[in-house]
RNA sequence: GGGGCUUUAGCCAAGUGGUAAGGCGUGGGUCUGCAACACCCUGAUCACCGGUUCAAAUCCGGUAGGCCCCUCCA
């Protein structure tokens, strides 16, 4: 396996710590509002990544956070809480906007085909970790407490630049607008590891530490779950490109001052979805949801084969014109595999060299689309029997998803199926005796109702859309 | 102001030095009472300029456009 390593900026060889275990933790969500299909692309490349592992022999496990506490909007002491803010929103309880918006969460996950990360863990639900990190951070001065919140020292941090390839030199406090300098700062780098109740009057998710009352920043809670999780070593991190820095370079940072050594060898990250005019957001133009995309005529696997076409590193810009292109393709592509007849030998010989090509699109830095031509590759070589084509491509979705051999469940109750099996008998009677008007007619007064008639030699089958 | 990425046919997109995968759409054809479906056929000197090389979409330099990051963000 041959994957981008943010950490190097090239692409390596991917060598978990122990054997063929690896370690794999994701960024997960804030759970303050839907996700829109821009960050569920991040999810869609970390599942296929997971998958992909899985497939080429790793034991992945996999983790990710549900971030429902501490995370503001901005990182001075000013910024309000993201999740206070939803619920003062819509006039409900922070704990009630956490569940909703999990929940939400999780089912877009499914709808998507996204595995639901084996461990979930609430960064609420893991204070005494993160208490117990920051203490043990300030015992050995990577951390100082200063106005009443405690601070990580970035300069004590080793390479804390390395992920970002920033130069300290560069960067300037305060060139957005929204970010006021911190004067109780050592550095103007230097991020909060625990935040106290003074400066938030409304903060309702609050915890008693040695330092106070108040809640964690939220850098602490990736490293804490992770600390819990999987102990020292982590193989593989992965998020969407804004996450570099600051958060995964503040991740970095603190796990390694709390483990005392190199932590996490491999950090992979995906890139933007954007509209036409930019970066997506919540505040900006459509918010696109994967339930909006339903409404308008789409299926949520419709956006995962879309997104499989590019590759993860790439920006990919939506419009619904590709959005249609995925869809006709995506249709096209199954309808194909399940008209495939089953029937035949399994050849293994020549399907092992379609096995090898997928496995080697696997390898070369997860390229999805390479992975999707494997698929028509299959449906188009004349010397595999339909047998062998369906097992590969079944064994292929193991990795995409994108439920290629699943027959729709047409629940169709008897009684619709009688009229419409009597309206095609009417049909055809009507095209018997060259009544095409009459036969037209029944078609179109079917295909008003949601129903499309299909002629094939074999005579009339029908369609419920 | 600093840093990074990117530019391949109408659209999405692969390609990681040896003369451009795949998909969608378009157009043409077969089939059909007509249509839909299906099937067959149909497209590019790889932004521009220069350099390295026997050979460059691929490497180097420059120009232009686009996107992103520089403490909200997947």
């Amino acid at each position: 396996m041959k994957i981008y390593n943010t950490l190097s900026k090239q692409i390596e060889e991917f060598i978990p710590h122990d054997g063929n275990k690896v370690k794999m933790y994701t960024c997960g969500p804030t759970v303050y509002n839907y996700a829109h299909i821009g960050n569920l692309r991040t999810y869609i490349f970390e599942d296929m990544l997971e998958k992909g592992l899985t497939y080429l022999g790793y034991d992945v496990t996999r983790a990710m956070n549900i971030t429902d506490v501490g995370h503001l909007t901005s990182d001075g002491d000013t910024g309000e809480d993201k999740m206070a803010k939803g619920a003062k929103r819509e006039g409900k309880t922070v704990y009630e906007i956490a569940e909703f918006y999990t929940d939400a969460f999780l089912k877009d996950m499914r709808s998507l085909n996204i595995k639901v990360p084996s461990i979930i863990e609430k960064a609420s639900d893991n204070i005494d970790i993160y208490i117990k990190m920051i203490q043990k951070m300030i015992d050995e001065d990577y951390a100082y407490i200063s106005n009443g919140n405690v601070y990580f020292d970035i300069s004590k941090a080793k390479d804390y630049y390395q992920l970002s390839g920033k130069n300290p030199d560069d960067l300037k406090v305060g060139v957005r607008d929204t970010v006021e300098e911190d004067k109780a700062k050592r550095n103007p780098a230097d991020f909060v590891l625990w935040f106290t109740l003074s400066k938030f009057e409304n903060q309702v998710m609050k915890w008693d530490s040695p330092w106070g009352v108040g809640y964690p920043g939220w850098h602490i809670e990736c490293s804490g779950i992770n600390y819990k999780v999987f102990g020292e070593y982590l193989d593989i991190h992965c998020g969407g490109v804004d996450n570099i820095f600051p958060h995964h370079s503040n991740e970095i940072a603190q796990s390694e001052a709390f483990v005392g050594h190199k932590w996490c060898n491999y950090w992979c990250h995906g890139a933007y979805l954007n509209d036409e005019s930019g970066k997506m957001s919540k505040s900006k133009g459509e918010f696109l949801t994967v339930s909006l995309l339903e409404k308008k005529g789409y299926s949520p696997l419709d956006y995962r084969y879309f997104c499989l076409n590019s590759h993860y590193r790439n920006p990919l810009v939506f419009t619904y014109e590709s959005l249609d292109g995925a869809r006709n393709a995506y249709k096209k592509l199954k309808s194909k595999v399940l008209s495939l007849s089953r029937e035949g030998d399994y050849q293994e010989d020549k399907a092992k060299q379609y096995i090898l090509q997928f496995k080697d699109a696997i390898s070369s830095d997860l390229n999805t689309s390479l992975m999707v031509t494997t698929v028509y590759d299959v449906l188009k070589d004349e010397e595999l029997n339909d047998a062998t084509k369906y097992a590969l491509i079944e064994d292929f979705d193991k990795v995409l998803s994108l439920d290629l051999t699943k027959e729709e469940k047409k629940e169709v109750d008897s009684d619709l199926e009688a009229m419409i099996l009597s309206k095609i008998e009417e049909r055809k009677e009507a095209k018997k005796n060259k009544d095409f008007a009459k036969a037209d007619q029944i078609r179109d007064e079917l295909l008003s109702q949601g129903i499309k008639l299909i002629d094939t030699r074999e005579g009339t089958t029908y369609e419920i859309q």
